[in-house]
DNA sequence: TTCAGCCAAACTGTATTCAGTTCGATTGAC
DNA sequence: GTCAATCGAACTGAATACAGTTTGGCTGAA
């Protein structure tokens, strides 16, 4: 049964922030069933938790997910817009395979994206907010680094100073398509911001300094020079990974 | 009326292949209708017929479209993700606006990424297949050129070479997202094989010619030099553009 | 005249139902 | 024992019905 349904367990619909508090005058609006669905499913992709090629099937997940199949469907279809799973007609969606080969490639495109995202961004310079994030992000990296061994708690930062240090540089590019280009590399398991890199002092050391080389050259307006960089050093994290 | 349902006169469903012809052994099933009706909306997006930043009544649509509401509203998602519209919740679906520098930001990326197909397609070599597609190309290209002037006849021949030569570097590159990375900088209007660049002589036998150099640098395997004279080459088009 | 509040029409979101296809198991012939 | 044809259960595709939200206009008071 559980082999042959695993949608039965999802992950609960974790409340990504504290629904139901006023922000300012407005007050945020719930989800709707569709997208809510969508982000489930895509965490249990992303998570491993679906089988690479498995069929999914629309009446379980649907009542997994606790809504009928219409939503379902709808979340099925975006999904696999994004490229996570794969339809054919009268015979439904299936999990997307990622061999490691797609994984290698992933990196390669990324490496082209990100590059022209510096470029980009040292173009049209860098707004005070993702200057803010970036020089946050250098200082979260020192304090970890100063450490004299990584722990546990460690990852989960560097983990959020990755994040927060290359998606400033995206938005400072101010291209929502190459946002979006860039989401298609993340968007798959094994080739995630969140996922595991070599977590060496050394590696961490060396990746962390290519943050501040990137800073100094994309504020100092050296496009050229910050795209081969991070072209160098998104392709270091596929050498990391392997 | 006709202003405010302008989904009343969409193209009809051309059919794209005549379908119902068997093909080797198997016999071509007939696309589903979310699938046609995706085909045809992304079409009256992309010709102009939808006003940028229009809303898409759903109601309104699939009547013309000649389907209930549920295909049409896995089309709109689909597009959605496509990237072609936008979607809110409770407030439907609005054609994706283009602002210019978008549409020039998008030559940018599809530069980059035709690119790394360049050198991967270096890298992994050609097949057969897309050997002779390249040749053919190049002859086709050769033999419009031969022309003293070029009228549009010649156009269209010129835009179907144009589509067939960078098709085969893409498949040569093997990578399936890299296809649909580079599908996202087409999928709008403005930025499209099909569109209009420069079509002077001159212009057209500088672009012609890069295809020539493209060719012998991947088929002779020096993949950065076919990289950077195609992000060049994908530049120069946009110049051309504006 | 202007603006706030209210109301109804229109529209979107979801559930349910029906129709058509796929796929596996079973049966029968060879 | 093997293979092909057939039948039925299960699944997907589409239409319809219903519920909740948005939106534009109307009314009435300031």
């Amino acid at each position: 049964m559980s082999a042959q349904n695993p949608e039965q367990d999802l992950p609960e619909p974790r409340r990504a922030e504290p629904l139901d508090i006023e922000r300012g005058d407005e007050v945020e609006r719930t989800a709707p069933r569709s997208i809510s669905a969508a982000d489930r499913v895509r965490e249990s992709i992303l998570t491993g938790h679906f089988a690479p090629g498995a069929r999914i099937n629309e009446v379980h997940l649907s009542r997994a997910l606790g809504v009928s199949r219409t939503p379902t469907r709808a979340a099925l279809h975006a999904l696999a817009a994004e490229g996570l799973v794969d339809y054919a007609h009268n015979r439904g969606f299936t999990v997307r395979e990622f061999p490691l080969q797609a994984v290698l490639d992933a990196y390669q495109i990324r490496a082209a994206l990100e590059g022209l995202a510096c470029r980009l961004a040292a173009e049209r310079g860098l707004a005070d907010e993702q200057r803010a994030a970036m020089e946050q992000a250098l200082r979260d990296g020192d304090d970890i680094l100063r450490h004299e061994t990584l722990n546990e708690d460690d990852l989960v930062a560097y983990r959020a100073m990755n994040v927060m240090f290359h998606d400033a540089i995206l938005a400072a590019a101010q291209s929502r398509m190459l946002m979006e280009a860039v989401r298609l590399t993340l968007n798959m398991p094994g080739s995630t911001h969140r996922h595991i890199v070599s977590f060496k002092h050394d590696d961490v050391r060396r990746r962390h300094d290519d943050h501040h080389r990137l800073y100094q050259l994309i504020a100092t307006g050296e496009g050229w020079r910050a795209e081969v960089l991070m072209r160098e050093h998104v392709i270091g994290l596929a050498k990391q990974t392997v």
